[in-house]
DNA sequence: AAAACAGTTGAATGATTGTTCATATGTGTG
DNA sequence: CACACATATGAACAATCATTCAACTGTTTT
């Protein structure tokens, strides 16, 4: 009963814990996934990818319908730009967005879908 | 001529912008919605959701699979319980974790595809 | 009762992030 | 050309966040 030979890791399942490890996806795929959903995250972004969802629109027309700076919006639009959520076309000064597939659209609907399923009464 | 008339906001289109304005969701949904993506968007909870959505794991399983402490997946299962993505159920000293729903799972699996279709080639 | 253990939690810390401000780029207009 | 304008971007600041460490439950075992 000496206390050296005490396994000093913790116990745990060691059948399910390496049936799962098998199916985890590479770190690639859930640093992707997570950076995806993390880009999703932000209440400024999820607005213009909902208003994108709906309309091409311009910079100008999202900082109106979202009552922030352009500059703001501008630096947003750049980080959906980067992660390829969103695509744009110039036409003179103005540039206009809107979503570059609609996986995009699916996900959020599908969102949308759990949040009222789960949010059920005032 | 005189500066002081012109517009001081800049223009836009104003009628692309009220359409959809009228269909914008509300502060309340979009606050939620954003918050179920932000959720999803750590990869130390990516790993945790995904892993649940293949078994029932207690604490001590998940921290082994990630190769992380006891205490940081406590941590971030308590953000994922807060946001009501997982359930528990207690048996002695051990906490049994799993998905509360099925809409995780689609949503999980959503971002899986839309990641597939845009990762295309090394 | 005491020790071992699974899990939880609060405080602290280092890192990341969204916005603002100022400035820059490029386009159309007078 | 010079000016107004739409957008982009770099630096800076405040706020948020994930992890670690230490302390604390509550449960099982001896």
């Amino acid at each position: 009963m000496s206390k050296i030979e005490i396994c000093e890791i913790n116990y745990f399942d060691e059948k399910k814990v390496s049936s799962v490890r098998q199916k985890m996806k590479s770190d690639q795929v859930i640093q992707g996934l997570s950076e995806t959903f993390k880009v999703l995250g932000d209440p400024t972004r999820t607005k213009i990818i909902f208003a994108l969802s709906l309309e091409e629109l311009c910079v100008c027309d999202i900082a109106n319908l979202l009552g922030t700076s352009n500059s703001a919006v501008s630096h947003q639009l750049r980080i959906l730009r980067n992660m390829e959520l969103v695509a744009y076309r110039k036409e003179g000064k103005m540039a206009y967005y809107s979503l570059s597939d609609n996986h995009i659209r699916n996900l959020f609907d599908e969102g949308l879908r759990h949040l009222e399923e789960n949010t059920i009464n005032p």
